[in-house]
DNA sequence: GTATCTCCAAATACACTGTATCGCGACAGC
DNA sequence: GCTGTCGCGATACAGTGTATTTGGAGATAC
């Protein structure tokens, strides 16, 4: 039996009065505070002044608490708007908001299949707002959204705790790997990265994000029209 | 302690020839062989007949090691065919067929910026072949494209797993999930995924990426035309 | 040829991890 | 009031990444 569906043991008056919600909210606010990795089961055992194998008696696995975890942000995660193509755009900005506000999220993200209600609720509303789309259409596109903003997120975080890691703001990050690309780049081995660098656009992250998305969108609605060279 | 009843230091075996690319090469058979999990220093010493503080000499640290194992994969991961589209479908279906090569791939790519001599290499080449696209367009066409290869693999290999540890194959991880959506599904709380499930279409993992990229690369190619959306 | 120094591999140590097992103490039923 | 059950906490175990210590072999100096 999965988590989801399993019910909670009674409620014990005796000891420290404890829930799933208070567990997986403990959670949360470590892994929000010092990352993913602070998410150990005896710090969340001990922000609820808990023995650590306490925990075992609401999940069975720290996994589980990682899913309980990712369904307990997607309780906020609803699509706004009307018709497919805003529909789309607002559940992709809100799920990046979403990792902005819960970093670890992009580590958890596509790592397994989610399938809590909160998950599930979020996915129904999408498609429910995406009903001027054909099934054969909907389906992939969402796959599509959602494979792209797993990715487009998950480097932006990536990124972002390179930079955080060598120092504060993007000046010390590149103050850090800067001079090693300029050593790299003047083997001469890789010209066009070298030139991309010097000449292109720098754009940042929420451009870069949005610009994706639109292409992904226009991709999408070229299909509708019949232009699009995706095999129906 | 006298000399006569002390036991010979043990026989000292010439200490092995070790090197970067050994170390990589073996963490690589470990987590090909086990997943990312079982590539524990310990073990890829043990792997080299070595001493695990030994590897300290060659890497600073594990993530360090990481980080040349992704790189030490990108070496075999280059583009092929004329022009932007060509380019940059081959260059994501080679990713993805590196992936599934190497399943750890999917935990690792997007994690942390990857500038490794083989990794530039090959985005080296990608803007090479893109040469009949403006750096303005180039850019965020190869970021797109990027994270959507990163967010579509990381949820294939998920799903793959999840199937694995529940059975043998896809047949066996519906009868382990299945009874718990038809459960929930009968709740009636979520009516669009359940007619997704029920009348949607039954994408295969590659169907499903090939749709998505197709529709990615349609909508950069909107954009080249002057219909996309998407602003300059 | 001998004494000293240097350097590096290995062993040890530490603070943690997830989780299996054990033992105790409180409540339930008779 | 006794016994049995059950859930909690403590303990235990095998493992992790890495800092520190230790010892032995080779190089160097006289």
């Amino acid at each position: 039996m999965l988590v989801w569906e399993r019910p909670e043991p009674p409620e014990r008056p005796a000891p420290a009065p404890l829930s799933r919600e208070a567990i997986v909210r403990a959670a949360v606010r470590l892994a929000d505070a010092d990352g993913l990795d602070a998410v150990s089961l005896r710090k969340v055992a001990g922000a609820l002044d808990v023995g650590p194998m306490r925990l075992y008696g609401y999940i069975d696995t720290k996994e589980e608490l990682l899913d309980l975890m990712v369904d307990a942000v997607y309780a906020g995660i609803r699509p706004e708007g009307d018709g497919w193509r805003e529909v789309l755009r607002s559940h992709a900005e809100t799920v990046r908001r979403a990792v902005h506000r819960h970093e670890w999220l992009a580590d958890l993200l596509g790592g397994r299949p989610q399938l809590g209600p909160n998950t599930l609720a979020s996915g129904n509303a999408v498609l429910t707002g995406l009903t001027d789309l054909d099934l054969d259409t909907a389906v992939p596109a969402i796959s599509a959204v959602n494979a792209y903003v797993i990715g487009a997120v998950r480097r932006e975080v990536g990124e972002r705790r390179a930079e955080r890691t060598s120092g504060l703001d993007r000046r010390q990050w590149q103050a850090a790997y800067g001079p090693y690309l300029e050593r790299t780049f003047a083997s001469g081995r890789f010209p066009a990265v070298e030139s991309m660098v010097r000449d292109g656009p720098h754009l940042d992250a929420g451009e870069t994000f949005r610009i994706g998305l639109e292409f992904l969108l226009d991709g999408i609605a070229a299909r509708l029209s019949g232009g699009g060279s995706t095999p129906r």
